[in-house]
This record gives structure tokens, C-alpha cells and sequence, in this order.
DNA sequence: GCGACAG
DNA sequence: ATCTTGTCGC
């Protein structure tokens, strides 16, 4: 089955009408979570999902989740969302402890549209949430500093707003990339990734989901 | 037209 | 993202 970009793309412009970036409350608990396949080989589209609740800012795991789901829809650059949202939504709405905010892998604002994976998410669950990938999308922005802590702001090409920053979060390693999801400002973005105090590149909630997600795919593909 | 392009 | 062990460097 095809994608049908035309209506994709009119989707997240609708979607994008719903965006609420006001300032973040109290934050008592937070989630991470990822996605990957089951076994690339034997089932190829069947997708596995993860969510980590943790207390903040203590950071002590408070619930694990996860699903599996068909995935069917292609990865294509800035239409991330049709591909993961589903199988996030549903692990995600098994969660007992529903967390303040939710750091998502991938973009927030941003995006070419202003509605990356973690913006989408944000609107459909009507929660908080940080998008924050590993490579750049869209956006210009200068090498932060090589200390830890160093940031940049990322900037739109075409309206030369601000959309996220590009954060070193360990000394001499390749930096993030954050942006607001939803119901967050874009400075409260900035400053609430920096509370994390992590000793990796990966902020815990998204490292502790993706190792779990690791461990469940090894338990599945030996028994 | 070409290159770039989250996971 | 995934296939994959050791290895080089800070």
C-alpha cells in the first residue's frame, strides 16, 4: 500500500492548529520510550514498543510497558509519526502511572511543518512532551562548544524563528537535538532537559527504554 | 534538477 | 532503525 502524502501532510497541517506550546507545571514523574522490530528476519513488520515512567527528579523507574504491534507504514523522512505513532499510543495508554511530560525519539516543532513525531504524539495524548533526536531534521544552527552543557539555538530557514537547540550533553560527543512537542515553552524545553543530570548522551528515560526494549527482543527471538 | 533527509 | 566484535581513542 502506498503512502498518501497529500493527505498526510494536510493531517499534520490540522494537527499542527491544535499545538499548545504554554509553560510546563509541575513535574512529578516522567516517561521515555522507543520502538523497534521483533526479529527483523522472520517477522519483519512486527514492532515492539516501550515506555519507562520515572520519579523526578530522583529518576528512580517507577513503571515499565510495552506492546507489539504491525507496522506497515514506510519510514519517510518528516512523516516519522504515521510509522510510530500507533504503537506508541497503544503502549503508552497501558501505563498505570501517566507521567507529566514525555521525552520522545525524534523531533518536536522542529520540523518543515512544525509537527514532528513528538509534537503529533503530544496533541493525541493531550500530554507534555520534548522530542529529542539524534540527528538534525530541519533547522539551521552553528556547532555548539565541545563541554558538556554548550548549546545552539536551532533556527527556522524561512521565518528565522527559534525552533530548538542543539544541546551537548557529554563532554567531546556528538550533540541532540530537542524541541518543544507540545504543551511545553521552548525555553522551559531547554531548561528541563538540562535538570537531567545524565552521564550519557542519551537522556535516561529514552536510554532505559531503549535497553529495555533490547532485553525483551532477546527474550522473544530465544525461546 | 540535485542533495538532504528524525527512526 | 537493523546486520555485528573487537578495537581505537579520550
Amino acid at each position: 500500500m502506498k503512502f498518501d502524502f497529500k493527505k498526510a501532510k494536510r493531517a499534520q497541517e490540522i494537527l499542527k492548529k491544535k499545538l499548545s506550546l504554554k509553560p510546563l507545571g509541575k513535574v512529578k514523574l516522567i516517561a521515555g520510550c522507543d520502538l523497534t522490530f521483533l526479529n527483523p528476519y522472520k517477522t519483519p513488520t512486527l514492532g515492539i514498543g516501550a515506555f519507562v515512567v520515572l520519579s523526578y527528579p530522583s529518576l528512580e523507574v517507577i513503571e515499565y510497558a510495552y506492546e507489539i504491534l504491525e507496522i506497515k507504514v514506510p519510514y519517510i523522512p518528516s512523516f516519522l509519526a504515521f510509522r510510530e505513532i500507533p504503537l506508541l499510543i497503544k503502549t503508552f495508554r497501558k501505563l498505570k502511572n501517566k507521567p507529566d511530560i514525555v521525552i520522545v525519539d525524534g523531533h518536536g516543532i522542529a520540523h518543515p511543518r512544525k509537527l514532528g513525531i513528538a509534537a503529533h504524539f503530544g496533541i493525541v495524548e493531550k500530554v507534555p512532551t520534548i522530542g529529542c533526536a539524534k540527528k538534525p531534521l530541519y533547522g539551521n544552527f552553528k556547532e555548539p562548544c565541545e563541554k558538556k552543557g554548550c548549546y545552539e539555538e536551532i533556527y527556522d530557514p524561512k521565518t528565522k524563528e527559534i525552533l530548538g537547540y542543539v544541546l551537548r550533553t557529554k563532554n567531546n560527543v556528538k550533540p541532540i537535538y530537542i524541541s518543544p512537542g507540545n504543551l511545553i515553552t521552548l525555553t522551559d524545553t531547554l531548561s528541563f532537559m538540562q535538570t537531567l543530570k545524565g552521564k550519557y548522551r542519551i537522556p535516561e528515560p529514552t536510554r532505559l527504554a531503549h535497553n529495555y526494549l533490547q532485553t525483551l527482543r532477546k527474550g522473544y527471538n530465544s525461546q
